[in-house]
DNA sequence: TGAGTTTTCCAAAGCGCTTTGGAAAATATT
DNA sequence: AATATTTTCCAAAGCGCTTTGGAAAACTCA
């Protein structure tokens, strides 16, 4: 069923079925009715190439996925992500569209592609590194953007949302200072990666804030796994100067440094510390009545259904500024922290 | 750019500039590659929308991800799922269009917007239930489709790409009692997910072939938790009669199971045996020398890349019967097994 | 050289929608 | 009752591409 078989059905033009369905005023609310109900029973729809080449609009966003690097890319957190993201999208009629990018492709040239053939409306940049290029990339292609998450060494203006993660982890590292913690290891993500970039600031600041030297051989930055928690987490417990707590980046990690500590015989929130950054992922849930980790709380979810909003905004409103939005965490106590051991 | 300017740039009809970009015949080679640079310097390709609406194709397919359930939706297996379909589509020239369907809207209703709009050529199925309804409703409706995994209860052909559970948990469980362990715990996902149900038939099916009676009471099943493979583990360990072996569905259950095992002071592969299902997540590896964990294995990303090969073929040819095809799993072991306790 | 064949190219229609500019019908105003 | 205004509707153009049906140009063969 088209356009044009809808509008014989009904005896009507096909403007004016047109406009019944999209909102215009110049039609009566009574033919309106009528054509709704009928599209509804025929189960009409517009073409969607159909009517983008008309409207000029591709009703459509593009999230570009780069699997060059195989474990950042495919990141637990991209599922939590984009579930939040699109329930935004299909309230407001975008689609999300997805591009992966083999390993050894130029991820540049899908955006180049999106302009070319109008594939999309807007882009979102996810996982940005400290000095992400794709956001000068994309000003000078002119497609509308909105970055999950910054890149401190980007200085132009661009539309962002992000989570405080500096002052996340100032308050993680304060909480464990108040603890009488003085020796905090730092099981952090890839250092490129802007959000660890600036979850070291934190730590550091907090450090440097309480007098304590930082020690380089107590932080760490790799891939969030479960073994490289465990494996590093092991390393300290063996060294000459172990530390009493330990700051990691994610849940996933944060289970390797847990099961180090077990396995070295000791108590998780006696013996060692951990806190923990928590993107409140679906499957890994830290919600008991007492969690199992201390950890600074987020959720990426709601974050993508705030970002989806944002941008659906700037797709709307062309010319306003770049928005920007800061997201605070919460730190909840739960059973991986205690006072420093005293001996 | 679009195919009119390029073609007044060329001094040449569109016709010609259409035919050369697209490999037809009737253009000299000469006047294609003239063409063709042509294109790359001006940055040109063909609108989607245009040649989408001109040849009644939209180079776009549709994974429609139900968020009613949180959990299963959202899960693990995902982000490498698609990373692995992504990569063919992209070769092949297609995009992957994702739908989130939010909690309390109707999932059918996006697979009859689909065809409406005629927004995809083929649609993927994830996560199929025992007694799923997409695939009948996909017949009739008439939208191109390959399901990844498949419905026990659904007669009609239709094509998918499923591991081999059954045949997987056969030999997982048979590893288990040819090292002695008769008492074996299953801590399945859920029930009426279709990879949970043949995993638990062949579980059955081993131990009935071995004379061993199916214990109701240490076979679960739920969303794949690391707290659900905890708390069952830490539950079961407590119990009058505990399992010398454990077999979980997913690395995440296991992490829960051995966090379990080790804080009740035992130690898994001597005390307990675990044995999971293995899915290659890239952020969970389980791949040392000796892996951490005996294990199925089957690469989620590997699936999806020869999913995509299948449906595109599909697209490509209609009429062709529906494919089916079997992944067999390869039992790896690692340091999670070993004998059975005597005594 | 002239007819037949192949190569190379083009004008124009059509995909299904939105939207402009304007006409007809209904209602309001004098 | 005659005119002005609003409401309701429509014909047709245009979005950028592919593709049909054919024409012109180049080449082959007798």
């Amino acid at each position: 069923m088209n356009l044009k078989e809808l509008s014989e059905l009904l005896n009507l033009s096909q403007t004016t079925v047109s406009r019944a369905l999209n909102g215009f005023p110049e039609v009566s609310e009574r033919t309106r009715e009528r054509v709704q109900k009928a599209a509804k029973q025929n189960n009409y729809a517009p073409n969607k190439a159909a009517r983008g080449l008309a409207t000029g609009q591709a009703l459509s966003i593009g999230h570009v996925i780069s699997t060059t690097n195989q474990n950042e890319m495919v990141n637990p957190v991209f599922g939590d992500f984009v579930a939040g993201v699109g329930e935004v999208y299909s309230k407001h009629g975008y689609k999300m569209l997805l591009s992966i990018v083999p390993p050894g492709e130029d991820e540049y040239q899908v955006y180049r592609e999106f302009k070319a053939q109008s594939t999309v409306d807007a882009v979102v940049v996810q996982s940005p590194s400290v000095d992400d290029g794709r956001i000068e990339f994309l000003n000078k292609l002119g497609i509308p953007f909105i970055v999950h998450g910054r890149a401190s060494e980007c200085k132009v203006p661009y539309a962002w949302l992000d989570v405080n993660n500096r002052s996340a982890f100032v308050r993680a590292t304060n909480f464990l200072h108040d603890l009488g913690h003085r020796r905090i290891a730092l099981l952090n993500g890839r250092e490129h990666m802007d959000f660890a970039h600036r979850r070291q600031q934190g730590y550091e600041s907090s450090l440097q804030s309480h007098g304590i030297t930082i020690d380089p051989s107590i932080m760490f930055s790799s891939d969030m796994t479960e073994s490289y928690g465990y494996q590093r987490t092991t390393e300290l417990l063996k060294s000459d100067n172990p530390p009493t707590a330990i700051l990691t980046a994610s849940i996933i990690v944060a289970l390797g440094a847990r099961r180090a500590v077990q396995q070295a015989g000791l108590t998780v929130g006696q013996d060692i510390s951990i806190v923990t950054h928590d993107d409140r992922l679906s499957y890994f849930h830290n919600t008991a009545d007492v969690p199992m980790f201390t950890a600074t709380k987020s959720s990426v979810r709601e974050a993508g259904q705030r970002l989806a909003e944002l941008l659906i905004q700037m797709i709307a409103n062309p010319n306003m500024e770049p928005p920007t939005e800061l997201l605070e965490v919460e730190l909840t106590i739960g059973k991986s922290t205690g006072p420093a051991p005293t001996n």
